[in-house]
DNA sequence: TTGAGAGTTATTGCATACACTAAAAACATG
DNA sequence: CATGTTTTTAGTGTATGCAATAACTCTCAA
C-alpha cells in the first residue's frame, strides 16, 4: 500500500501547507472551503477538518461564520515570535551543546561549511536560506527532547510563509554567517551559556531584518495574488 | 445573545476539555464520536471538529480510522515535557523579571502569600495546588510576550490531566513553598539569570516528583474508570 | 484455558443536503 | 450623488446516510 494512511484531511492539509510555504497562497489570502474542495476533488468536509487543523497549528486564522484566511502576521506579532522563537532556540542550543552526538556536530559543520561555500561562490540565496534554516533545525533537534523540538518547530512554522520577502541586505549574509560561526564556536567548545547568548541574538536579529523589510514592503508584497485567489485586507 | 459566537463545535470541545481536566475522562480513556454526539445532544460533526482540535493540541492522540483516546503520556514524555517545560518558564521568568509591571508582582506576590497561609493552616491541599499554578501562570503572563506565553501554557496544558495524581508527599508541598520563594526573591531583586535558573530548577523537580508517582501508581490510577467509560491499554 | 481465524457489529471517514449567517447587490430616499 | 434599507447571493455550520475499516465475538484446535 503507496499511501500510509493519510486520510483526505491530511492530504488536503499536507497540500495546502506546501502552497503556503510555497507562496501559492500568500499571507491574507481567503481561503473557501468549497472551492478548494472541488480543487482537490473531495468533499467540504475534510476540507473543513484540514482547515481546523491548521488553525490550531497558527498557519490560518479562523472565526465563527467568517471564511479562513492565510494567517497574516502584523510587524508586532511578528517581534513577538521572533522573540518567543529566539529563547526556545536558546533554551534547545543550551542543552544541544552537551547532548550532540559526534555525528551531528561533524553535520551540523557540514551545513556551516556549505553555506560558507555558497556565500564564497556568490551562490544561489535560495540555497543559502535553505541551509540556514537546515542549521537551526539541526542545532534544535540536537537537544533530543521531541516536546521542546516540536514546540520550536512549531513556533518557527508560523514565520515561515514570511521567509520568501527575505531580501538579500547589503551585508546581511555575510554578517548571519559570523553569527552562525559564532554559535558553531560555542558548541564545539562545549560553552552552552554563550552559545544560547548567541543563538538568542542572531535570532532576534533576523526577526528583526525581516520585520523591518515586510513593514517596508507591505504593499509590494500584499499586492501579489498568486492564482486569482481572493484577497484580504490587512488589520 | 448570550453567546458570543461560540460554534457548537466549541461548545463541545470546552466540554471535553473541562472533562479531561476535571477527571471524568481520564488519561487512556477512549471517546467515540457518537456516544459523545447523542450526550452533548448534537450530531457527530462537531464531535469530530472538537476531537480535531483537541488533537492538534495534544490533548488527546489521534489516528486514522482509530477511534480518539485522551493523550497518555509515558514517563519518558512526561520528563521531557516537564524538561521542555522549565526551558519555556525560565525564557518567561527571564523577560518577566524586568517586564513585569507593580501591580503584576504585587499580585504574584499576594498568590504566594496566600499559598504560604495555606501551608501554615494546613488547608485544602487542592487550593494549594490551585495557587501553585496561578503562581507560574502569573510568572508566564509577566513576559507580555503573546506568542511565548501562549507556547508555554500550551506544553502545561498537557500535563494537567495528571495533576490529580500529584500525590502530597512528605515535605513536597514545603519544598515547594520554598522553591517560590526563591523564585519571588530573584524577581523582585532583578536578577533574571538567577529567576531562570531557580524556576528551571523548580519546574524539573515538579515534574521529576510527579513522574515517579504516577509510575508507581502507574495500575491504581489506570483502574479508576469514572462513567464507564472503555478503558483502553497503556502501550 | 489460551490463541488464531472467520464472521458480525460498531465506528470511523466522507459525501451530500439544508438551515442559518454574513457579505454583496439592488433599491429607495434625502 | 451620497446614504440607509431591503433583497439577493454566497458561504459557513450542522445533520444525516453510506461505504470502508477496525473492534468485538464466537468458534475451534492445541
Amino acid at each position: 500500500m503507496t499511501d500510509q494512511d493519510l486520510t483526505q484531511a491530511d492530504t488536503v492539509r499536507l497540500a495546502i501547507e506546501r502552497e503556503i510555504f510555497g507562496g501559492q497562497l500568500a499571507p491574507g489570502d481567503a481561503l473557501e472551503e468549497g472551492r478548494l474542495a472541488s480543487r482537490f476533488g473531495v468533499s467540504r468536509t475534510p476540507v473543513r477538518e484540514a482547515i481546523t487543523q491548521l488553525a490550531q497549528a497558527g498557519l490560518i486564522t479562523k472565526r465563527a461564520h467568517k471564511r479562513a484566511v492565510v494567517a497574516q502576521l502584523d510587524p508586532g506579532t511578528m517581534l513577538e515570535l521572533f522573540e518567543a522563537l529566539a529563547e526556545l532556540e536558546g533554551a534547545a542550543v543550551f542543552l544541544s551543546t552537551s547532548r550532540m552526538s559526534e555525528a551531528e556536530k561533524r553535520e551540523l559543520k557540514d551545513i556551516h561549511e556549505a553555506a560558507a561555500e555558497n556565500l564564497r561562490n556568490d551562490g544561489d540565496p535560495n540555497e543559502y536560506a535553505d541551509l540556514g534554516f537546515a542549521f537551526h533545525q539541526r542545532i534544535v533537534r540536537g537537544c533530543h527532547n521531541t516536546a521542546l523540538i516540536d514546540t520550536t518547530e512549531w513556533l518557527a512554522l508560523r514565520v515561515l510563509p514570511y521567509r520568501r520577502f527575505q531580501v538579500v541586505a547589503p551585508g546581511r549574509l555575510q554578517r548571519n554567517q559570523t553569527d552562525h560561526d559564532a554559535i558553531i564556536s560555542a558548541i564545539f567548545a562545549g560553552d552552552a551559556e554563550a552559545a544560547r547568548e548567541e543563538i538568542r541574538r542572531h535570532t532576534l536579529e533576523q526577526g528583526d531584518a525581516l520585520m523591518r523589510f515586510i513593514a517596508l514592503n507591505k504593499t509590494s508584497h500584499a499586492d501579489f495574488h498568486p492564482n486569482g485567489l481572493i484577497k484580504e485586507q490587512p488589520l
